[in-house]
DNA sequence: AACGGAACCTGAAAGC
DNA sequence: TGCTTTCAGGTTCCGT
């Protein structure tokens, strides 16, 4: 389940291995991953172009295609790009397969919250467009930030996961950042000053950092799947000592969904 | 306008 | 062993 630094790795990963190659099939069994086009369109948009570059913004992947089209994708909770042999039997939740000269690229997608999205005249998607700056592709401005956090009465860690603020941060990175940057995750976000916006925004890029490093191979193993070692400092490790201090690791709930952090390090 | 909660899905793990 | 429940890092839509 993806978050920034899986979505790049899976960009560097698309990048390597398509970039100049040409579309010469592609397989598109009709499931909710196409929604909003169909397999027909969307085959008779990808075939015989060649994918020029591959693009991230947020959670989103763009691949650039030759003659002005774009493909995006975004891989939902359990979406992955996988490189495969042609030969290779195909596995029970591929969602779309594009056959280049001597390999398939294959999108596997159990649960279908992810998307493929074809543009023909390669304009950005709505979705796209409505994403706010992306910390690792753009950087982000502290003042901007700290303006638009003014303007929201929410709690810091759902303004952090809200894509139009900044786009990118998932449920695991806002934890981690947050816990990095010692702030609780409830505090109000237009309570934070300056230097706590600042030192959020370094945790926000270290953690991403740290996370980029430990997760970089040709094949993403997401943390809950089985035998995935948890890198993370306090996400998923309720009870566990704080890294930094030893205190056991609190587990809450926040917007319906777990929320991870230590008690001493992140005082309300 | 902004927020909380349910809905959308499947599969793995934990509980019984 | 096998059935049931719970939980999951995504967005979106609906009601308040």
């Amino acid at each position: 389940m993806p978050e920034l630094p899986e979505v790049e790795i899976a960009r560097r990963n698309l990048a390597d291995w398509l970039e100049g190659k040409r579309i010469r099939a592609v397989r598109l069994p009709r499931t909710r991953v196409l929604r909003g086009t169909t397999p027909a369109a969307l085959g008779k948009l990808l075939t015989g172009r060649t994918v020029r570059s591959v693009d991230r913004r947020g959670k989103w992947l763009e691949l650039a295609l030759s003659g002005g089209a774009a493909l995006f994708s975004h891989l939902g909770m359990t979406g992955k790009w996988v490189r495969r042999a042609p030969d290779a039997p195909a596995h029970k939740s591929e969602r779309a397969r594009l056959e280049l000269p001597g390999f398939d690229v294959r999108y596997h997608d159990p649960r279908m919250f992810g998307r493929l999205v074809g543009s023909p005249d390669g304009a950005p998607i709505e979705e796209w467009r409505a994403l706010g700056p992306d910390p690792l592709a753009d950087g982000l401005d502290p003042r901007d930030f700290a303006a638009r956090l003014a303007h929201t009465h929410r709690a810091i860690k759902e303004a952090l996961m809200d894509q139009s603020l900044i786009a990118g941060i998932g449920n695991i990175q806002a934890a981690e950042a947050l816990w990095r940057a010692r702030l609780h995750p409830s505090v109000r976000a237009d309570a934070l000053d300056g230097k706590q916006v600042r030192a959020l925004l370094r945790a926000i890029d270290d953690s991403i950092a740290a996370t980029l490093a430990s997760e970089t191979a040709p094949e993403i193993t997401y943390v809950e799947e089985r035998g995935a070692e948890n890198p993370f400092s306090v996400y998923g490790k309720a009870g566990l000592p704080c890294p930094r201090c030893g205190t056991p690791i609190a587990r809450t709930e926040q917007g319906g969904r777990g929320t991870f952090f230590c008690p001493h390090c992140q005082p309300r």
